[in-house]
DNA sequence: AAGCATATTAAACAAACGTTTTAATCCTGT
DNA sequence: ACAGGATTAAAACGTTTGTTTAATATGCTT
């Protein structure tokens, strides 16, 4: 017994019974509703159809059942964004404008959609800024590679941009995308019947121009 | 008993009693440390120094406590940035890198000290995800207005601007000021000491060059 | 078919939760 | 000084929480 519980990757394809994913999958639809000090084990166990024990059967604990949806989902969000820059900056008739569009527009569909991706992110940012960043090695390593990658695309689609300068603007646009995904709902009080068009264009054209206004302005 | 329970506005300063008050700081400081359901309340009174009862003595409930310290620090947040507004705009050679600096460059330093005011703005936006905006009609109406005067600044510093692209605009800027109070140990990660003028300026330089961009690009 | 590890189940666990009750104490107006 | 409402206090309320136990069921190998 437990055998399954004790670090589970992918290297075993045959650990990953029905039940185990189930609860995945049951655990990420209820914590991105109520978080996680709102749901309870028994709701997660009601919801994949199973008995109560088997949360601790397969992951040990709840906390760990969080953690393993948490990285699964963080980890896919980011590898798709970066396939996105590969993509574009292999173009060699590539655009900063073409680069940001790419990037902004499935997410905003995403949201506007109101899908299971953007309530993840949501989720996402709620746990992250209650449980501390810092303590998490994993998340802060894939968010680290993402925006290593984010400033060179920008360095090279926008040439002359110094390094640090390329990391302001890499946190900066990522402000821009956020933020809409995060008050869907004030944006929809704010400008009724917003369409993922206007939203898209608007983030590509502020961040278009704030991003080139990063190359005059030094760094003080 | 019960008297203070119900509708005390401050109509009656009387009823401000000192347990009430040590109750609201109590639950500020522990609610945005551990969020609302990883608070208890006997974490709060113990926090407070009295007993268990008087939180449903004074509120009736944990949820009423919660409620009343949510909206009379989003009242303060929100009248804080509108008096800055008036004060840039009365003046007759405001710019708009005035206006945006004088909103950014306090909200920065705050965050960056990581003082009790930008923990709440974590707070608040923590708990505006998870419980939905469109229920609290307070605070509903309190973001409207604010965007409401936000939108009129940019209007007047932007002459020209179209009244959708200027709430467009408003949002847009939210997004900037937003993101670095979110995610600190982010930006601490990716652009290791940074400063309070780096990262104003940052703001500043791209919201500028970011909301000008609207006066030219008309929506779709 | 027997043996055995794996998987699932029902039941119970102690601990923590928000709330209520009841009694004691404090404070103020007369 | 005393009456009476306002406030505090200790204790217990009934739930719900995450976790564990012990028994049963399942499926594969020999």
């Amino acid at each position: 017994m437990f055998v399954l519980c004790m670090e589970n990757t992918d290297n075993n394809l045959e650990s990953s019974s029905d039940t185990r994913n189930r609860l995945l999958d049951a655990a990420e639809k209820l914590f991105c509703q109520r978080g996680f000090e709102g749901t309870s084990v028994r709701d997660i166990t009601a919801e994949a159809g199973c008995n109560i024990a088997a949360v601790n059967y397969y992951f040990g604990s709840k906390e760990k059942l969080y953690e393993e949806m948490f990285h699964r989902r963080l980890s896919e969000k980011i590898q798709g964004h970066m396939k996105t820059i590969e993509r574009v900056c292999a173009r060699p008739d590539a655009t900063l404008e073409d680069l940001l569009r790419e990037l902004v527009r499935p997410t905003m569909e995403s949201a506007l959609r109101g899908d299971t991706w953007s309530r993840v992110v949501r989720f996402l940012v709620r746990e992250a800024l209650h449980r501390r960043f810092d303590r998490d090695k994993i998340a802060e390593e894939l968010i680290g590679k993402f925006f290593e990658r984010l400033a060179a695309a920008f360095q090279q689609l926008l040439p002359g941009l110094e390094k640090r300068a390329a990391w302001r603007a890499a946190l900066t646009f990522e402000s821009l995308v956020m933020h809409p995904i995060l008050f869907f709902e004030m944006y929809d009080l704010v400008l009724p019947g917003f369409t993922v068009e206007e939203i898209t264009e608007q983030i590509v054209r502020v961040g278009a121009a704030g991003l080139r206004s990063c190359l005059k302005g030094t760094a003080e």
